[in-house]
DNA sequence: TCAAAAAAGTGTCAAAAACACACCAAAAAG
DNA sequence: CTTTTTGGTGTGTTTTTGACACTTTTTTGA
């Protein structure tokens, strides 16, 4: 091997996995591809990396563009280098997922982008290998969930532990008993009560905790 | 966006981090740079991905040169994609790394390229961002220890408990109760006895256990 | 030949963590 | 004022983890 340029070169995509928390389940962010190839399919959120830009900040750009959000919670999951996976030319694919909190996401954006938010446990089939990468988003957060406080990127500042139990069933896909869960979140420092009451959701009052920064 | 060719290509390296266990410990397999930036600096062993390969295959093909082995235990770790990571060019690099049992490895080739085992405790500095990555990766086996049978690439097919223990403690970094250590070995039920006995490397002579496949 | 050295092998108790499980309280709706 | 809905709470059992020390076997060399 010598110089570079014996070498080849290849368009490196992001993908973003933005999953959100909405009625009571785990949505992930999807559009219609607006081009070729795969126009009209479903897809994920993605963009091509620039050559001024680092690919984490490739994916913090492309974020930005479809939800309007800075500063989000957002991890590497994997690159994808199938010789085929994008059937219109090579493509080498970084994948990222994103924790946002749907209500301060960007409706008007939505509309210019045509997104739309589906429940992870009821994925349609998405384009090229991307039903892969969102099972893969998906196990990776239920890992992290048990011991990392990332619910609060998903939540509201302020939340009922019913709430809470809510996103962590929904996430782990698992039922939980309300007892050993709120034992366990009561062992958790990062999350704590405060004196607030919220009196919508439910007709008896319940207390509103808050992740600890 | 419309088409892919308004779009920047970049290089696509690979980088291999070589796990061995060697002489009671945890050993990466590293080597001189041979070519610009950083001639002769220490580096992992990496290539470029070519045209007509996955990047997973261009992993298995830079392993295979350098080791002469096929058919290794090999996962990807992260892509990295810093725009100033490589001195040189801008090259965006996939990380795997690879856990080979050392007495299959070709010696031949490892004085073709100039390549030697360092302790993954006492890592010499290396180019660009290899240390990070080595970190990284030694994060993510010691975690895959815990509940994958991962060791069996690293050791010889028959080992006594000992060796098995001296493997854990490496990875780990921490020092392991020994009649703890077996309780939790025996109710692995990927690990079994064998009716051989070790004769080489104590007095008494213990007993020699295999990997069920 | 016997004493010392080196590694193999083995079991128990205590603490902590995980898990199963059921009822009362408060408020709203009708 | 009864029903409905959701919030909130404690205990006992099982499982898992962690701490801890001595005997066995064989070689080596005094």
């Amino acid at each position: 091997m010598t110089a570079y340029n014996s070498n080849p070169k290849f368009y490196v995509s992001v993908d973003c996995i933005i999953f959100g928390f909405k009625e009571g389940h785990l949505k992930v962010l999807i559009h219609q591809r607006p081009y070729e190839p795969g126009k009209g399919e479903l897809s994920l959120i993605g963009g091509f990396v620039q050559t001024d830009e680092s690919v984490d900040s490739s994916a913090q750009r492309i974020l930005k563009e479809f939800t309007g959000l800075d500063n989000v919670y957002m991890q590497q999951l994997a690159a994808f280098g199938e010789v085929e996976r994008d059937p219109g030319e090579r493509v080498i694919s970084i994948v990222y997922y994103a924790l946002i909190n749907v209500d301060n996401y960007d409706t008007q954006l939505s509309e210019i982008h045509n997104t739309q938010w589906v429940d992870v446990d009821e994925m349609p089939t998405l384009c090229f290998d991307h039903n892969e990468m969102v099972q893969k988003a998906r196990r990776m957060i239920g890992e992290e969930i048990k011991d990392k406080p990332i619910g609060s990127n998903l939540l509201p500042q302020h939340f009922t532990l019913s709430l809470l139990q809510n996103l962590y069933e929904s996430i782990l896909g698992t039922s939980i008993d309300k007892r050993n869960f709120r034992r366990a979140i009561s062992e958790k420092e990062y999350i704590q009560a405060t004196d607030m009451i919220d009196k919508e959701s439910s007709r008896r009052g319940a207390t509103l905790y808050r992740f600890k920064k």
